[in-house]
DNA sequence: AGCTACCAAGCAAGCGCTTGGTTTGGCAAG
DNA sequence: CTTGCCAAACCAAGCGCTTGCTTGGTAGCT
């Protein structure tokens, strides 16, 4: 029974090691490129079986992104009141959200913005929902911050400028270089509050 | 016939429309998503006959990928020949990637970096060849920036922050919006040169 | 005549998902 | 300790449909 390894967040129970199995495989060919006898393979057990786990291969991808989501607002919550001034918070949050998008959820990150139209209007619409909770958190931080006369510029368009930022990431950073987390979030902090 | 509208530098011949009709689908629904007669619907014609103008489906996703490569590598080009200091051929840089992500080649744009690994190993390597002529004419001036002790970081990591940002601009950058592209690369600039 | 552009029809393969039945582990009654 | 039972987990087979692509032929222009 080949496995693949988890994703912070979901545990090991039969339909855990699906979702991990089949974010693991999304995220390396594409939700469409990817058969539910692929992910059925991955965890050793028959295609059809899956079936009895999730009623839809989108409800495996409508999953993964909805737990990815959920571990990933608390993580940020989190980082926000580890906090105690509004810089401090930003840091935070920028470190958070790098972590989770090249490190522990790695995969069900770039699954998330990658395979998002993969979804149906429904789902998409679900998801997206939970998406606004996330990025709320960000606005916030960013908006103290913003009339506190950190930065000039309007902070949705920061905030979408760091989503870019970060978001991008998966594809050049490797955990194992010189450049460490904490190093790269300073830098992109930089990149907000001055100092070229 | 049902015609989309036209990508620029791809001209209308047959192949041409095709190549428009084709990166307009493969932005909306993804690669795999668009079958070949969707592609024939939007131009008129049967499914059966664009294989007389592309021996695959791969074929024109890779086509649409070129022409754009090409296109706008030439554009970066003519940026950097429009000005007299780094200062000013970064921002020429930021713009003219900007209008290439945003403006006039938008669909081919998002395609080349959403569907990239819909291609076969020999295709990618092929693309990639071509991407990295175009990435090194952003690295060239950023390390003059970087010499002339413009910003700290090192340019090859900026170069990526921008790709980030730039890149991600489709996901909510609109045209018919109070900010316009030139504004908005003022402010990209200024997450590379300073001034919060 | 010959070339480009196209049509009409359909093939072989792969897809998501269904179906009916089998194994497995836990647990309470006898 | 055994027995009977149930639900969760899974298997084996395959159905119906869509897919990329092929084939053999035709229309029109030069």
């Amino acid at each position: 029974m080949p496995d693949t390894p988890a994703i912070h967040g979901i545990d090991n129970s039969p339909r855990g090691r699906l979702l991990s199995a089949a974010a693991h495989l999304f995220r390396d060919k594409g939700f469409d490129r990817t058969t539910v006898r692929d992910i059925a393979a991955a965890v050793g057990i028959q295609s059809g079986s899956i079936f009895h786990h999730f009623k839809s291969k989108e409800d495996i991808l409508f999953a993964v992104m909805e737990e990815v989501i959920r571990f990933n607002t608390e993580r940020l919550r989190q980082a926000v009141a580890d906090g105690t001034t509004p810089l401090e918070q930003l840091r935070n949050l920028v470190r958070a959200e790098l972590t989770a998008t090249v490190g522990d959820t790695r995969e069900a990150m770039v699954v998330m913005v990658a395979e998002w139209r993969c979804l149906s209007e429904p789902k998409q619409k679900e998801a997206l929902a939970l998406r606004e909770i996330y990025e709320q958190i960000w606005l916030d931080v960013l908006a103290r911050l913003h009339k506190a006369g950190a930065f000039h510029a309007d902070p949705f368009i920061m905030r979408r400028l760091l989503t870019g930022m970060i978001g991008w990431t998966p594809n050049w950073f490797s955990t194992n270089r010189r450049l460490s987390v904490e190093d790269l979030a300073d830098l992109i902090v930089d990149r907000v509050v001055g100092e070229a």
